[in-house]
DNA sequence: ATTTATTTTTAGATTAATCTAAAAATATAT
DNA sequence: ATATATTTTTAGATTAATCTAAAAATAAAT
């Protein structure tokens, strides 16, 4: 089924009759930008986002990238200025949270009554997330007990976009002796969550410094209070704990 | 994410690099002709699904349907002469089932799981059925406890994509005096399943006949040993009912 | 402050999915 | 059996999403 506008024969408006931004029915592709430009823009201080990195973010060519602006730019969900890179508006923002907020929920799905493993569910939800229906998601959330914080620990929105926030510090952060519980990722690369899978390391793992070594700046630590091992500095920079 | 083959510099087949019938991949539109068509394969006696019989049933223009069809047909899923209607090849019927199981057992959760009533659901699942994960679909039915047939009482193809049959009935057949749990409807219109709410009649009810009344061909029947109440020839001919 | 490099946009094509209108094939009826 | 009606296909356009290559604007460097 083609998710495009309906035009009618006495209407030019390019929203179908009784829409609003609430309810305006997006391509697939133009939800995915609206993602990816909310994503660049959550990235330390940028600003906005350029062309290049959507095209980046999306592996599109960039002139495909300016078509898409535009007509994004003309359904106002962002403000565009040629060269000048892009922001979202209010309402390009509360499509791309909802989306997110979806993409979450879906996951914790995956994971919670299908037994799913953390680093198997992104496509899936990748496809989930598009499914366009108020309605499943209020009752998926309840269904879920409306949950916080995805597999990954990443937070989820609720209906009105509001990320929860949570206390979260990169495992390096930790002196020796001290204890974190790991909460999320920096990054969820599938290699990172492939990797720790191995180590039977996940959300909720129990990780308590040893050692830090000054050469290459890799950690020693101690895993539920069970194996020890060591950690680079890649991998402990990406590695969000929670402490008390 | 757009959902079309990914062609490769060093070959140019149809299919992505190491794909077969079974993993092939292919657009939204696509699988809703194969639907479509093995729709009106089922009806009665259709040998062939006619241009025009698709073009009803997709809502598309009938040169639309021909160009379709001749994309179908270079992908094997369908058997096509010019002006001869098409039929499923064995690929095609096992691409049709397979959206079918799907669409069944999002229905059956949608209702077991979420609640939802059975006539919210049809548009919610038609989206979901597009959702692309083997894995996904066998976890799901596991979660669901391999259900076989679903909320609207049609059955659930298995992963061989074999129909399990029940012996139903129309309500019409039955003889005063005996009675039928309704299993199944044998259209899924939207007016109906409304109609039927209304009189709290849903898959399961027990429906007993009292009497029927030559002039209209409809019948006096009671529900659920409850209130009793005038059927409609129309209606009681869709509603199916197995005895015992 | 020019030159060089990078980024972004335009221009022109392509593919999938759709349309309308007209032509061709098949089916029906007198 | 010929004329009429219906069905199906072709022809030609359109829109969304993509591409490559070239031009224009902006940023960086000497």
């Amino acid at each position: 089924m083609p998710l495009h506008f309906v035009l009618t024969a006495t209407c030019n408006s390019k929203y179908p009759k009784g829409s609003n931004f609430y309810n305006m029915v997006l391509t697939h592709t133009e939800e995915n930008y609206l993602k990816a430009i909310f994503k660049i823009s959550e990235e330390d201080g940028n600003e906005t986002a350029t062309t290049n990195a959507i095209s980046a973010e999306m592996n599109t060519a960039a002139a495909s990238v300016t078509d898409m602006l535009r007509r994004l730019s003309d359904k106002k969900l962002i403000n565009y200025e040629k060269y000048k890179g892009v922001t979202l508006t209010k309402e390009g923002k509360s499509v791309a949270t909802a989306l997110i907020r979806k993409h979450r929920l879906w996951e914790f799905f995956l994971v919670e009554k299908l037994h799913f493993d953390w680093d198997e569910i992104h496509d899936i939800a990748e496809q989930l997330e598009h499914v366009n229906s108020p309605e499943l998601v209020t009752r998926l959330n309840d269904y879920l007990g409306n949950p916080r914080f995805d597999p990954h620990g990443d937070p989820i929105p609720d209906e009105n976009g509001n990320m929860p926030v949570r206390e979260q510090v990169s495992l390096l952060r930790l002196k020796p002796g001290e204890v974190g519980k790991l909460t999320g990722l920096r990054n969820n690369s599938d290699q990172l969550m492939k990797y720790l899978k191995k180590n039977s390391i996940g959300i909720g793992t129990k990780i308590t410094i040893l050692e830090h070594h000054e050469f290459d700046e890799s950690l020693s630590v101690k895993i539920d209070d069970k194996q020890e091992m060591g950690l680079s500095n890649k991998v402990s920079k990406n590695l969000l704990v929670q402490t008390e």
